[in-house]
DNA sequence: AAATAGATATTGTGCATCCAATATCGTATG
DNA sequence: CATACGATATTGGATGCACAATATCTATTT
């Protein structure tokens, strides 16, 4: 654990998380993880790949995270508005439909390998 | 509910499993979540087929499943062993030693999604 | 031996996710 | 105005996971 004093910013306290593991691979649920992390508080794109860092140790490329975000407020599921430099992205009612279930299907498949580790 | 009785099968409870949210897409993590399932009993790849399906109301389709086992076993976190019909499939103990790592990753990066939802 | 059934396995295609590298846009600073 | 910086965004390429369709292999049944 560290802290980090950017000029200008308010210092923050950096965790270190674990690793992706080595012996298989662990893409995907990128949108999935997106809408959910919305359902919290609106965000922007940076701060949104900021805040997968700290789940997954690593942020998601640019090229990975902005198609999806297009793609998500494509299908409705969010929303997004400039506010100066950055893009602020906001889940929609729908998007708000659609996590509940994804939730509930995501439970369904893992959920034991969460309660298993605790 | 339902109970479904094949001849010369041992009748079978199939419970009714929510399906795959349209939301969001959920691939992925194919080869941890049968890592994840081989910790628990040596299994055959049909029966493994059967598991992933009570969880995501889908058999995975052999095309995915099979090559999978395949580059699991390569990697040598499985390993197998043909028993009439059935080809076993058995978790080593490098196995082991990875889905432990790879379980701590999946709670940081996802372990609230499951505690929110109960 | 032939037919059937269950299990294993491959081929070819499509898509989401991932990366590195690069470009642009808006705001603040010198 | 020029520079720097944070944020947004695109391009091109790789990989894992998904499908449909098909083939093979083993054991059982007729």
């Amino acid at each position: 654990m560290s802290i980090v004093a950017k000029k200008g910013k308010v210092p923050r306290i950096e965790i270190e998380c674990c690793q992706p593991p080595a012996c298989c691979d662990m893409r995907g649920l990128l949108s999935f993880l997106i809408l959910h992390l919305l359902t919290k508080k609106k965000m922007y794109g940076a701060e949104i790949a900021d805040e997968i860092a700290l789940r997954k140790a690593e942020k998601p490329n640019p090229g990975t995270l902005y198609p999806t975000l297009k793609q998500l407020e494509k299908k409705g599921l969010i929303e997004s508005s400039r506010e100066g430099n950055a893009k602020y992205y906001k889940i929609t009612p729908a998007g708000k439909e659609g996590i509940l279930q994804a939730r509930e299907f995501f439970v369904q498949a893992y959920g034991d390998i969460v309660l298993d580790s605790m």
